[in-house]
DNA sequence: TTATATTTGTTGCGTATTCAACAATTACAA
DNA sequence: TTGTAATTGTTGAATACGCAACAAATATAA
């Protein structure tokens, strides 16, 4: 059998193509004292379009499982970000609501990930980067 | 301020796709009995292709840190997969090297990791997945 | 209405990840 | 050669992730 180079795979590839802009994610994220990791940036996007949903949402949005969006919540809402209140119809649920501190977040935070993207995304054309997308999206396609 | 799409980004689009691509591998490894996480499979891989090497070696082929690396040769000692070895001319490194079992996975573990790719790439065309790796490998370059 | 199934969030467990600090060893410069 | 760097691996702490099991609440079927 040849020699399968794995460390060029497309797996591969994607994997340290992500946890790079994750990292720088997290230095921009870091420098400006912002208290977010970026995956609790990830859930706070998705608050932030989409204020006061489950967690059961969160979780479909993140793409991630409850049980790390409980998780997530608890050290939001410890940091003051986020707070949990009662849903009106439904016991089993919370409704996850920004405070002001979470809103105030979202400008700088936002900055961090424009960043991050146009970082990583430096001398690569609009044409390439659409292809990219596409090809992403339908990894993501064949997946789910 | 127009609302900015974080879920359709290039960032998110490429955390979710690694993800799925992540567990599509996770989830043949374990129908196939293979005691090895994908974050393991990384560094067998490495070790398939570069038996023997140090631990500094392996974090920056994997592009992890050493903790992380020692915390996963620790399992992967524990499953007798591989073993720790006396480096002959440095008495602060070991020597990484795979056992008959470490050795005897590979040929069914590669072939999880190719399945996996092959699920995702589905319908993409070999043009399409030139410019997408070309856009990750660029993007990988901006951000080291 | 009542019994059963499903949904929502939580918790435990094992693994993964980064950061910072540390000891042992090695490399290097004065 | 001796004192200072730098390197290698380890550990602790905090966060993250997926899975399985669980209780409480809700939905649904008999």
């Amino acid at each position: 059998m040849a020699i399968y180079e794995y460390d060029k795979s497309y797996g591969r590839t994607l994997g340290i193509a992500y946890t790079q802009v994750y990292r720088r994610l997290a230095k921009y994220l870091k420098e400006r004292d912002i208290p977010v990791t970026p995956d609790q940036f990830r859930v706070l996007t998705h608050l932030w379009q989409n204020d006061s949903c489950s967690q059961q949402h969160l979780a479909e949005g993140t793409n991630r499982d409850r049980a790390n969006v409980t998780r997530i919540i608890d050290i939001l809402e410890r940091e003051g970000i986020v707070e949990r209140q009662p849903h009106e119809s439904d016991r089993r649920a919370f409704r996850i609501v920004l405070t002001e501190k979470g809103k105030a977040i979202e400008a700088e935070a936002a900055e961090c990930g424009r960043q991050a993207i146009q970082d990583s995304l430096e001398g690569v054309t609009p044409e390439e980067l659409e292809v990219c997308m596409r090809v992403l999206r339908k990894t993501i396609q064949n997946l789910t």
